[in-house]
DNA sequence: TAAAATCTACGAATTTTTTCGTTGACAATT
DNA sequence: AATTGTCAACGAAAAAATTCGTAGATTTTA
């Protein structure tokens, strides 16, 4: 029985998405000018992604106001843990081992957060 | 500046990527049967597939049989590390240490590995 | 209160990714 | 050698993701 994919957010999304997370509920022109200090992106276009996300329960909107604000309904957690499993899976055959070898050799890690990372894993126990 | 983003290969593209990895270099058939474990793809399908991957220089190919043999033009650790260092900036905003947390979060991961980690996590120094 | 600015809604175009049918070349079988 | 089966090439359709123009509503400014 072949097993559903729980789709992930696409690119774009995960991008509203993160905006979204660091700077709580904003407007559409909010997401849209944070969303331009990396790429020009049309304010229509932010518009229309924030409105298919809202259709499809990944955003909440408040519409009492003139100026619709938007907050995630999902949790930033859930889709990260969602994210790094999809890829485990998909590029890793499941080595977590090989994923976090990876993740330390693609980006500088300083000794503070290397030695965070270990005491984590120290006190990730059974669970 | 705009950064480029280097694009990630597709989905579909690793999952090719990911059966010549595990199996070595195959014809378009071996692929797409290795394929159909996971879900029906037409043979066709596959084909062009890696025609577009061997135009694109993702797969290097022997034409001096009458089966064509495919093999990756690019290592597994290359594209593992480009895919979580994207993963990495684009939901984690750099965060290792987040990211290795969420994927211990999502897998299983035996206390065996668990220790292997640990190990890896001591090994690795500066670099 | 008229003009200008800003907003949402809507439809549609564009681009990217994925899928597959058809055709002619080559190979294997009878 | 004729039939049958497998292959690569090609074009194009279908699906998914992204982009944007236009119109009408609301708010702000002059």
């Amino acid at each position: 029985m072949a097993r559903h994919k729980s789709s992930r957010p696409t690119d774009r999304e995960l991008t509203i998405l993160r905006i979204l997370w660091d700077n709580g509920p904003s407007t559409v022109r909010q997401v849209n000018e944070a969303m331009n200090k990396d790429e020009d992106t049309g304010y229509t276009t932010t518009l229309k992604l924030m409105q298919i996300m809202a259709e499809k329960g990944l955003l909440r909107r408040d519409e009492s106001q003139f100026k619709h604000i938007y907050k995630p309904a999902i949790t930033e957690e859930r889709t990260q843990k969602q994210l790094v499993g999809d890829l485990l899976e998909r590029a890793f055959s499941g080595s977590a081992e090989k994923l976090v070898m990876r993740a330390l050799s693609a980006k500088k890690v300083s000794a503070k957060e290397l030695a965070r990372i270990r005491k984590m894993l120290d006190e990730f126990k059974g669970e």
